[in-house]
DNA sequence: AGCACGCCGACT
DNA sequence: GTCGGCGTGCTC
């Protein structure tokens, strides 16, 4: 726009010979690196740079800033490459890691290595070769160890070897210190080699040499080898090709090049085909594809019944005023379909759309469901697929080849140009907040933040949605929709509590199954119908107690007892994956007399094995699907009705349709209830209810029978009774008087330690520094957290809440922050960590 | 997060 | 006396 004034700048600052570069690594500042003449262009904002880091390590950064101050302290090293014309971060996203970072209280470099697919970061890794002058049969100078021995032996065998490789080969936990000596010796040298990890898929095709794609030239040919007599082969071939071009009657189809693979399937003769390549008469070349095509038809957008249209044009309208929608639609009342059509419109207008969908439910029928209708322009980002597959993703996003992506919670991070429209289905499931590997982020959250970036708008969906969303929908800050209707008029199951105190006072018990649960299961069992049982822990019973002492096997790393599971014979950590064999006898007291005690999926399926044993059970749980399709073979076999009960965990709660389950059984409600934070009701409403949802479908009537010890639950009464709106109301209620969210802002702070007085000492000081800056109504005093120990390391914790209105949540975060840090830096906790987990699920 | 350096116990 | 474990500090 103004010419002059923009060619001084470029005078003044002339080249911008520097580069504030990001790392995807857990540390706080930018890394200034020069930038060569070389690169001054391509060097732009967002671009992926190779960067020499640390001592002899290449890292992939994106430069942030370019700018022309020589920091005076250190001297700036180069870059050493640009890896892309076109930026692969955009500004979008770079503003949305600079969110992350500061609400999460994380670093950005832990938001680009959560974001960046690994295809896209590219590092060296050290290879050791023998050096070029080492002679094996020679005496060495230097007297070589067992394992310099072992080492060397290898390389005599291989090339090289990749420096993390070693310590598979010797016994050794560090190898360096070996690798080191063996330099010294100059017996071995070391190189770096860049792992580029993205290789495009390609095929090789086979096609008429432009010299030959005219009829008559073709004709000449012919005879011309069947002149020949020794050619026999090369004419087959050649008729081959010109039969799988299927040409009509034209010059133009002889261009078309056809898959080698295919030819040579079809019988033609490697050698032949080799010569005819050799001689110029066929063009051998290798064309990159795509790693996902949709073969087949596209279908058209299923219509919506008046109901959904309603929903639809209510959601519009709402979205016209304001960011973000919640849609409330109860189990089986078709929200995909109305999706599809918000989807369709995005699309239309022009802009990208994302699905967020829980990373349980891509592997069901949505991701086909929306194939059929979007075809090549859906993207499906999944965590199960290969690093090749996401990279490429990522890319046609960017280019905007795909214009709508259903992915996990991951997928938010992906480089979207001009989004319009983020739906966030099943929005209230924890497992949209990632916890494991820093950044905490919840991806509904991150996902209105990215909307808002792009002046886009976000429905977020459930039919059981979190008291946070609801809060802001009855608030008005948020739209709502409510659809209460069941898809094509199916009725809602009636849901019944079974009593298990009164059960068990006439020993009606079953073992664990109460008669009413029992007799249903009986029922359906005959009319041939399918029934889902729930019991929310895997394994055989949680844990095992000796019958005379009491005493309960715990983890020698974790402060939790073991759960016992019978198949494995097994007792076993959930927290760090300790297991050993189950003891024989008790090691407190000595008695061999141990009995399992509470109820996991394993013993119920037992159980039903035992009552039915000619019905076709099946178990879905963790321990049944950890290889990668097993959770679709039980999926596809329980659809097909080869098995008659499903039992498991929460993954037979989530978004399966079923049309002939008409039983679902709840083995123990009490334990969901039980639960010690302030989510349990929360949470065992939610699962409830969905887990009810799967019964009855279409033509018939499900039924729900829960157990449990407390039929007067305030809780169970209102799942019963289908009293949502009572159960937001009271939640609400209880939320609000004892301040936990959504009316404060809860942040969670653990420290860790491998020593106990270290962790408790750091933890209270840190507490005390909190509750007299921040307000002792803000910060609680330090506690031992349910869990004090895992995996040796000692945990303290400290609860923060932050109220929403009228006081500054940025600057009390930054507080908490700071004062990590500088207890990080006290001499007398070394070896302290600091986690922070804002807004814990 | 890696990776190097430096300090300390348990083996030849 | 060294080897190998582990704690500490740094990376432009």
């Amino acid at each position: 726009m103004m010419e002059s004034s923009e060619s001084l700048f470029d005078l003044e600052q002339d080249e911008l010979p520097f580069a504030e570069v990001l790392v995807p690594l857990p540390l706080e500042q930018y890394f200034t690196y020069r930038v060569p003449r070389q690169f001054t262009d391509l060097a732009q904002v967002g671009c992926r740079v190779l960067v020499p880091f640390g001592r002899q390590k290449v890292q992939t950064g994106i430069v942030i800033q370019r700018h022309s101050k020589n920091p005076s302290v250190y001297e700036a090293k180069a870059i050493m490459d640009v890896l892309e014309e076109r930026p692969s971060i955009n500004a979008h996203q770079l503003s949305l890691f600079s969110w992350i970072a500061n609400y999460y209280l994380c670093t950005e470099g832990e938001v680009l290595q959560a974001a960046l697919p690994s295809g896209l970061k590219i590092h060296s890794e050290i290879n050791v070769q023998l050096h070029p002058y080492y002679d094996a049969d020679k005496e060495p100078e230097y007297p070589l160890t067992a394992h310099e021995q072992l080492l060397l032996d290898h390389l005599q065998q291989h090339d090289f070897i990749p420096f993390s490789e070693i310590s598979k080969l010797i016994p050794l936990k560090d190898p360096s210190a070996l690798v080191r000596s063996l330099v010294k010796k100059e017996a071995i040298l070391l190189f770096e080699k860049l792992k580029d990890k993205f290789s495009p898929k390609t095929v090789r095709k086979i096609s008429l040499h432009p010299d030959y794609q005219q009829k008559e030239k073709l004709q000449a040919l012919f005879a011309q080898l069947e002149s020949k007599g020794n050619s026999q082969k090369q004419v087959e071939v050649l008729l081959l090709l010109l039969q799988l071009q299927s040409l009509d009657n034209d010059d133009i189809g002889l261009a078309k090049a056809v898959h080698k693979s295919e030819l040579i399937n079809k019988g033609a003769s490697a050698s032949a085909l080799k010569t005819l390549v050799k001689n110029g008469i066929l063009h051998d070349f290798q064309e990159t594809i795509a790693r996902f095509q949709f073969r087949g038809e596209t279908k058209s957008l299923p219509p919506l019944s008046k109901e959904q249209e309603q929903a639809k044009e209510a959601i519009i309208t709402a979205l016209s005023e304001k960011e973000v929608c919640l849609l409330q639609g109860v189990t089986g009342s078709g929200k995909t379909e109305i999706y599809m059509h918000l989807i369709e419109e995005t699309i239309y207008n022009g802009h990208q759309a994302l699905l967020l969908v829980p990373e349980i439910a891509l592997t069901t029928q949505i991701v086909s469901r929306l194939q059929q209708v979007f075809g090549d322009k859906l993207g499906v980002y999944h965590s199960r697929f290969s690093d090749n597959e996401r990279v490429e993703v990522w890319q046609k996003v960017q280019n905007d080849a795909l214009q709508v992506v259903v992915g996990v919670r991951s997928s938010v991070f992906l480089p979207f140009e001009n989004l319009g429209l983020v739906i966030v289905d099943e929005e209230h499931e924890s497992s949209y907040k990632q916890f494991d590997p820093s950044p905490r982020y919840h991806a509904r959250d991150v996902a209105v933040v990215l909307a808002h970036l792009h002046q886009a708008k976000t429905l977020v969906a459930s039919a059981t949605p979190s008291l946070e969303s609801f809060y802001l929908a009855q608030e008005g800050k948020w739209g709502y929709v409510l659809l209460e209707k069941r898809f094509a008029d199916a009725q809602m199951p009636d849901i019944l509590l079974a009593d298990m105190k009164k059960a068990k006072k006439r020993r009606e018990m079953v073992q664990d199954f109460t008669p009413e649960l029992l007799t249903q299961l009986r029922y359906v069992v005959e009319q041939k119908e399918q029934a889902i049982l729930f019991q929310n822990r895997r394994g055989y019973a949680p844990f095992l107690q000796c019958d005379i002492c009491a005493h309960v096997p715990r983890c020698k790393n974790c402060d939790v007892s073991l759960t016992y599971h019978q198949f494995s014979e097994e007792v076993r950590c959930h927290y760090c994956g300790y297991k050993e064999p189950v003891p024989a006898s008790c090691e407190a007291c000595g008695n061999s007399q141990l009995i399992t005690v509470g109820l996991g999926t394993e013993k119920i399926e037992e159980e039903v094995v035992q009552l039915f044993p000619a019905t076709k059970v099946q178990r879905m749980d963790l321990d049944t699907t950890r290889s990668k399709h097993s959770y679709q073979e039980i999926i596809d076999d329980f659809s097909q009705q080869k098995t008659q009960i499903l039992i498991g965990t929460q993954m037979v709660t989530k978004g399966l349709d079923f049309d002939q389950v008409t039983l679902v059984g709840v083995l123990d409600a009490d334990g969901l209830l039980r639960f010690p934070d302030f989510r349990a009701s929360e949470r065992s409403f939610q699962t409830l209810t969905q887990v009810s949802g799967r019964a009855g479908r279409k033509e018939k009537k499900g039924v729900v029978i829960i157990q449990t010890r407390d039929v007067q639950h305030p809780i169970l009464q209102m799942v019963i009774h289908y009293q949502w709106r009572e159960f937001y109301q009271y939640e609400l209620n209880e939320r609000r008087l004892f301040r936990f969210p959504p009316f404060v802002r809860l942040i969670t702070i653990t420290l860790r330690h491998r020593d106990k007085s270290s962790v408790k000492q750091a933890a209270s000081q840190l507490a005390r520094h909190l509750r007299s800056n921040l307000g002792e109504n803000r910060v609680s005093e330090a506690h031992e957290p349910l869990i004090s120990r895992i995996k040796n390391r000692f945990l303290m914790e400290i609860t923060v809440k932050f109220e929403r209105t009228g006081f500054n949540v940025q600057q009390g975060k930054a507080f908490i922050k700071q004062s990590g840090k500088s207890l990080m830096e006290n001499k007398n906790f070394t070896g302290l960590e600091i986690l922070y987990d804002v807004d814990p699920y």
